[in-house]
DNA sequence: TCAAAAGTGTTCACCGTACACCCATGG
DNA sequence: CCATGGGTGTACGGTGAACACTTTTGA
């Protein structure tokens, strides 16, 4: 057994040690930015939306849509702030991913960027506001090449959605409010990029209960149509208070 | 009263560089904090160091580690400086966890603080720098609050670890290099909080087929002596090449 | 000889997966 | 009447979970 000595407090400081020193005046401030990956879902394909830069360094390039922290906010506002510039939305799912801090990752200034991605209804983009940022659309696979470190956090935000999907419902959010069966397993096949098998899709979601099907036919795909579904949050929400946990 | 600086901006980079049309310099600047949540296992109890803050604000209260970002380092870079000074070691296992950034989370300014979580054999540490910075090493049921958002951070970082420990063999970080099966279970029931059937954990490890069993005994638990584990790294690390997935 | 921990296999239930045919409809 | 996508159920194997007794040896 280890025995510690308590409350002992010596007076030799490490000098080296920041938070040792009595306030933090000496210590370096950064500029933080935030960056977003964008996640939309066009019925078939995973999209992001990216911007063309339209400053310097790197002006004319791709990029993730971003900006800078400010002084009265927090990460999760300036996402949010972000988002909101981009696509004229508030309440968008975001989830933090992840901080990139290499030194001379932008080569104007010492910038440590925090990456957040978000889901959207591809949809409900508006349009006015994408043409102002000269912002477009692109499959995950075609996607040009990003400033900066931007790629790395493109492929960390896939990473983190493939895994988030497979335990939270927030594939939902990239859908319209109404949805075939069919469109949710292509989201899913998108997102995992694996094609899955639609009768034991069809069995596992169903066995969640946490759809509502509706009456209503989507006949826009076949001669047939397709039931709409609506994800039932009420439900999910009771559920997962009573210890249910989301598994796909 | 210890009045403190306020966010000054210099903006003395890009006036100089007239050339350079980024708008930076209007951008805010933070201090970036870099705290660690240090765990440890002691045979028995998943344990956290803390240190006793030797300065204001929150003089004399738990804490934990932490440290500024430096302008040129990385917030690994950061993150590594942090735990050396703490330990005195090189080369811990440690991970980023998450940005905290509530406006008025310190009150002595706005930082940003980026938190990491980090494991090391709680059998080699330093006892003369532990001393040194009043540290001590708490049992997670039986840690006092901390200051600031640091009890939301170990929070999520015994959360990280519980899914961390579930997919990567990182549980041998917390152990000697030898180590008897029954420590190993231990370790993984202080860290999933729920006891494991002995026969089916061992079964389950032996199927991974990733430790050496060494021919030496641990003499000091029984009577009877229980055979040393060593991890093998290479072979781990061959089988994660041909498509192997560690999962527990 | 007894106490205390080490070590060892089997059975069963459930879940994930593979798999094929009929239905409804518009053209 | 036919082409197209929509919708449905079952069987099997593998994995995870429950479960109890023997071994060793120092005191």
């Amino acid at each position: 057994m280890i025995i510690f000595k308590k409350n002992v407090i010596l007076p030799v400081f490490c000098e080296n040690l920041p938070h040792m020193l009595n306030n933090y005046s000496k210590e370096d401030k950064v500029l933080l930015a935030v960056d977003c990956i964008i996640f939309g879902f066009d019925k078939e394909e995973l999209k992001i939306l990216l911007i063309k830069r339209d400053f310097e360094p790197e002006k004319g390039k791709w990029s993730l849509m971003g900006g800078f922290l400010k002084r009265n906010e927090t990460l999760d506002d300036s996402a949010n702030r972000i988002l909101h510039h981009l696509t004229g939305f508030h309440n968008i799912y975001m989830e933090q991913l992840y901080g990139f801090s290499k030194v001379d990752r932008d080569p104007a200034e010492r910038t440590v960027s925090v990456a957040y991605y978000a889901l959207i209804n591809i949809e409900e983009h508006n349009q006015e506001l994408i043409e102002q940022y000269s912002a477009r659309w692109f499959s995950i696979s075609e996607a040009p090449k990003l400033i900066f470190d931007h790629d790395q956090m493109v492929n960390h935000a896939i990473r983190r959605l493939r895994y988030r999907t497979s335990n939270k419902p927030i594939g939902f959010e990239l859908l319209p409010e109404k949805f075939t069966m069919r469109q949710l397993q292509k989201l899913y096949e998108a997102i995992l990029d694996e094609e899955l098998d639609k009768r034991n899709f069809i069995n596992k979601i169903n066995g969640l209960d946490i759809l509502i099907k509706l009456t209503e036919k989507d006949m826009s795909s076949s001669r047939k149509g397709s039931f709409l579904y609506q994800f039932d949050k009420e439900k999910y929400d009771k559920k997962v208070e009573d210890g249910f946990t989301f598994k796909i």
